[in-house]
DNA sequence: CAAGTGGAGATTGTATCCAATTGACCTCAG
DNA sequence: CTGAGGTCAATTGGATACAATCTCCACTTG
């Protein structure tokens, strides 16, 4: 029996926090909207004390903002805070990057090459949320080979805030034709052990992304 | 009347945060120690919901380790943690010092000046409580310039992660010694606004920590 | 009319109670 | 002796009920 490895969320609390990030995402939840327990506890099937508990992670990763007794509200990114976070990560993801590539395994290598692949027959199919999550393989393939445990969860987090954004910024075809292209150079970078070639495209593939955005974003 | 402001925590879950907090630092809940909730919430006169919900955000911040149906644990921290964190550390603090030291504000750096007094002061009276409080108004209040918000709790989140060892770090009267040298070095290039020679400082003074605290760490 | 006051209703915060899960120990077949 | 299975206490997970707090708005008062 090939190991089919259950994996459903064994409380209710982790059943929840799935929903809500997809909700985040989705905007069904949208910034600055209040959650209400009740609503959400009744829909979810649960009671009020696993989703408070799973607002509590997403407070903590800054999806949500509390505010005693008044309750969890989604948060909201202006343009200055999508700085920020890009920013943050230009920091952090070099240095992955940096630490990475000169250990980096071929399988690793490999898992790379195929989470491209479909990143790429994704896109020409236009399923964006496969589009998406192999694209966060990519990523963070490369990045989880620098076996900085701390450091990936930092970014994971940052991408999470700034969802829906990229879902945005990957809606137009011309984004996505631009992407591929630097997705490729990246990885022939890797595969050369160019670790600082590496890391510069990367520089260029976030600040394309985050200059378009700006361009779309209300302005403040 | 002045106007004194009350600093009570507005709900259980915050005062109990603030207590488990202390609880570690002080080493009172070991690492690796399973938090038992009854106990704890007995001890600290609330029902374990408010206490669940504050050990998820110490579990967001890696303080604690959730394991489902288990409970939670208070996290250990080994060698190659605390240099992984001092690693981070250098990257977004370096950047929050070059941010900051170009658009601080005189009154930011004259608190700065007041939290070194502290700091030195505490340090000769042996009050280490208060002296890494004020060191950390010290440390925060550069970060805290950049205008980063962002940055800044992550930092934080960093710091808290580490605080056992920069107690342990801070108990020996020479390093403080060495370090208050270190912080004058820093706030007078802050003062001369010269970011980089306050970036190259703080690197040397974090490092200078770290390889002391890895003599003194078990080697794994 | 401006500013303050006092509920009513909505919403969050927490205590209590019970169900579900775990882990240690015991039993017993092989 | 060894390991599979069973039992039970300890502990966590979650539902419910109620208390505390906020928000809104009509109302008063100057």
């Amino acid at each position: 029996m090939t190991r089919q490895q259950f994996r459903r969320p064994p409380t209710a609390q982790e059943a929840v926090l799935v929903e809500l990030r997809r909700a985040i995402i989705s905007g069904e939840l949208r910034p600055g909207e209040q959650v209400l327990q009740d609503a959400l506890a009744e829909r979810f099937g649960v009671s009020r004390v696993p989703l408070r508990e799973a607002l509590k992670i997403l407070e903590g990763e800054g999806q949500v903002i509390y505010r005693p007794h008044r309750g969890y509200f989604v948060a909201e990114l202006d343009i200055d805070d999508l700085r920020e976070v890009y920013r943050i990560r230009d920091l952090l993801e070099s240095e992955a990057v940096r630490v990475a590539v000169p250990q980096i395994a071929a399988e690793e290598i490999a898992a790379l090459a195929e989470a491209l692949e479909v990143v790429e027959h994704a896109s020409a199919c236009g399923d964006l949320p496969m589009m998406a999550e192999a694209n966060r393989r990519f990523h963070f393939g490369l990045i989880e080979a620098a076996r900085m445990p701390r450091l990936s969860r930092l970014v994971r987090v940052l991408w999470d805030a700034t969802d829906v954004y990229r879902s945005l910024y990957y809606s137009d075809g011309s984004h996505r034709e631009v992407v591929h292209n630097e997705h490729r150079a990246v990885l022939e970078a890797v595969r050369l052990g160019d670790a600082d070639r590496a890391v510069t495209l990367l520089l260029a593939h976030r600040e394309r992304a985050v200059s378009a955005l700006e361009r779309v974003l209300p302005p403040r």
